[in-house]
DNA sequence: ATTCGCTCTGAATAAGTGTTCAGTTCTTAT
DNA sequence: ATAAGAACTGAACACTTATTCAGAGCGAAT
């Protein structure tokens, strides 16, 4: 045995792959999915067309794990902002603002993630990805029902039906188009997290400060 | 000149045209815009490949008018079933409800028309597609806004948001999966609708009323 | 019946990209 | 230094479908 893989190759083809993977997620904050073409990613990512099939058995999987990776990503950022919360209500409406911020930032990847056409199938990992948040969302829904704030209700529909509104509103093809004025972003963001909790039944007085409660703390990730 | 357009070959002409749509109308129904091929589309038309070209200057093109198609007719539902209601308020009420039955009655065209990826570029036709039921759905927001009915509010962001909300609701990948069974299929509905509803700011009691006043009339539109 | 021109046919073509693989380069251990 | 194994390269390949087009078929007027 004249060869072993040493901590340094290890580390090296670690190194690669992360490589290959952010190459890709660069290529789709551009350009959306479309962008997310082997040959360029490989050019980005400094490496060969087929060195990527090193890493990743296909298209398919490299694009899965991209969108596992910023879902991850993103549940996390809404756990903690719904975690800091001082109550159920707040949770949820932190929850909320914080997809709602957090997709803005970076519309091109986001809808690319969401529901870009790709040539490729990706519904599984797309599935995944949605279940995630939307079980999160869920949870905290549930959480200020089992508290009192909301009304009984199908949590895991709802929450479903509010990231269907988050996204249309923000990110889908109606969306409104000068998101990148910040104060407009602001309303906009505020608008739909209000909207999004009355739909679950928040009264309207509550939800209003809910909201500023909401947008405020989450603002600075959009500098991010 | 020794050929001339006669009445009957207009009208085989026609005939054929509408074949061709029904066709692809007929793949996307049953296997979503993937199934939309040109070569399946002209056999189930009866007709070769090159003949859909003689109709259609593209696959783009065949699909765009495809979506329009399907367009118009739910905007058609969705007017008759607000014209139909009894003040803005249930108007809103019903137009909701009958966007949601109507995307539940054909989930597979629903998809493809909306989100489904395509190999072909028909963005504009499906914005075109959203805006018309958005502005439908904004203009009776509206209504019900200037009867004193409801907040103030932006209504092109709330008819998009609760758009988008049905739709994930509805025909997403998270959708609930057993709406084929009908008393589930009404809940499902009315769950949505009353999630839209207070989503604009109906108070929650006036909207379980808005809500069965709305699902019922429409119940119908399922069997059509 | 014949001719002109429109319509239809369907096999061949085109084009874009994911994927492969034989050869090259690099890394490790002796 | 050298051998053996691993990783990398990038041009060639493969595959899928939309699209084309030369020739066959058909309808209308004379």
């Amino acid at each position: 045995m004249v060869y072993r893989r040493t901590h340094q190759v290890v580390k090296r083809l670690a190194a690669r792959r992360s490589a290959i993977l952010a190459a890709a997620r660069e290529a789709a904050a551009e350009g959306g999915m479309a962008a997310v073409q082997i040959a360029p990613v490989a050019v980005k990512a400094n490496v060969a067309a087929g060195t990527v099939y090193r890493y990743f058995p296909s298209k398919a999987d490299l694009i899965s794990e991209l969108i596992a990776e910023v879902s991850r990503d993103e549940l996390a950022a809404v756990r903690r902002a719904a975690d800091a919360a001082p109550g159920p209500s707040s949770a949820l409406a932190a929850a909320i603002s914080t997809v709602a911020v957090h997709v803005l930032s970076q519309r091109k990847l986001a809808w690319g993630i969401l529901a870009e056409p790709v040539d490729v199938d990706v519904t599984a990992s797309r599935i995944a990805s949605r279940r995630e948040i939307a079980d999160e969302i869920a949870s905290r829904i549930e959480a200020a029902v089992r508290a009192g704030h909301l009304p009984a209700q199908d949590t895991q529909l709802a929450a479903t039906a509010l990231l269907g509104a988050l996204h249309e509103a923000l990110v889908g093809p109606l969306a409104p188009d000068n998101l990148d004025d910040p104060v407009r972003l602001r309303d906009t963001v505020q608008a739909v997290t209000l909207l999004a909790l009355r739909a679950v039944g928040v009264m309207d007085a509550r939800a209003r400060g809910l909201v500023v409660q909401a947008v405020l703390p989450v603002k600075t990730l959009v500098g991010a």
